[in-house]
DNA sequence: ACCAACCTAATGTGTGTTCAGTAGGTTGGT
DNA sequence: ACCAACCTACTGAACACACATTAGGTTGGT
């Protein structure tokens, strides 16, 4: 507590609270079985109890490490914002590339991506608690699609004649719907369907043969 | 109850029971109120009170009609079976004007498309009590899809390079993501999306061009 | 008398949250 | 070395509330 000049607060490398770092893990575990739990039940049918058990843990247990339900689930969503954030060096090359990464993203962690397509399912309703989180964020990801798409139309590289916002919300509800259904069928051979999807929008997006 | 002769059981437009007919004016409003917010809200957290009071009525009046709540999920589902059947002399022309159909019947029955879109979401744990009449009835969209392509590849007029089953579940998460996006915001453009989509995937299955 | 269409009130279960308490470790003064 | 004060990580039991379901009653038409 007291200003000991080169401590920062938040970090504790410090042999201080070395065994009392456990807890530390243990809030990791709590917040991955969660993520997992919320994939396929929802945040509504996915009870502390639950959580708790699988955590090894006591209900009141999670409560002391996040101090209700609700906190619980912004810790998650934060996390996931994190990681969104980490790989959002979004507009890399061209679109083909970045869709690309999405799949490889769906693989590295299934349980996020899922968690997050059914949480949406769960917030459609406007007077939802998360309703407007999801929205906005959907509108974000339909403006930066287009605003790509119209930017190469304007270099010349994509074909003028495409409908941008349009596209954006094709490409969006392909997306979207993939999620959906590899949750409920994960047989589903994501990486072809991913691969000859973008192979097609390459195709459509090719500009016209300058055959003047 | 006693046999009358010419009497049917089913239609009441006797005198008999008229006035009494309004319970089967309120079932349907039952069943209309409990579509729209199982659209908005899933299965697991619309309440019977709720759906009660949208249909001004009791709680204990609304099981009197159905005697328990998974009974109202079923007899929506039926319904949606029914409506589905309706429509079901699927396979007709071409693939395009199937899809284009389907268009069209988002918008006239929003409440039964959106709420079995949510449901969907909501049976994706292998242990949900809806999952196994989800996953087949995917696997059947699946199938007959890919049989169709299939088809239109031996008799000529698709092209044979396209593989069935990606391509089929490609056209089947298009499908399900424009629902959810559709669901969480309204204003999207349903039909130039679809129109869009749908020419391309016209383009994408041409054949080669004879030139042998 | 009988039956459908309700209603109010009670019951039981599931679930989030609060409340006190326990075990063990660290800190700081002596 | 020792001790009081304090910390984190929990536990078990109690609480409060929401919800589906049940029990029993009332009304009105036949």
């Amino acid at each position: 507590m007291r200003a000991d000049g080169t401590s920062h607060p938040s970090p504790d490398p410090r042999p201080y609270a070395a065994l009392l770092a456990k807890g530390e893990d243990r809030r990791q575990r709590i917040l991955a079985v969660a993520k997992r739990l919320l994939r396929r039940q929802g945040w509504r049918s996915t009870t502390l109890g639950q959580i708790a058990r699988e955590a090894g843990i006591s209900t009141a247990g999670v409560l002391h490490h996040f101090e209700s339900k609700e906190h619980l689930l912004h810790a998650i969503l934060d996390a996931r914002d994190a990681d969104d954030e980490s790989h959002a060096d979004y507009m890399s090359g061209d679109l083909l590339e970045e869709l690309g990464k999405l799949a490889e993203r769906f693989e590295r962690s299934p349980d996020l991506v899922g968690m997050f397509a059914v949480l949406r399912m769960e917030n459609i309703d406007p007077d939802a608690p998360l309703h407007h989180r999801f929205l906005s964020r959907h509108r974000v990801a339909l403006e930066t699609l287009s605003a790509f798409i119209r930017d190469g139309q304007r270099s010349g590289t994509y074909h003028p004649e495409v409908n941008p916002a349009v596209l954006a919300a094709e490409i969006v509800a392909f997306l979207n719907g993939i999620e959906t259904t590899w949750l409920l069928d994960p047989s589903l051979p994501l990486k072809e369907v991913f691969r000859e999807y973008v192979a097609s929008l390459d195709r459509r997006l090719a500009p016209p043969s300058d055959a003047s």
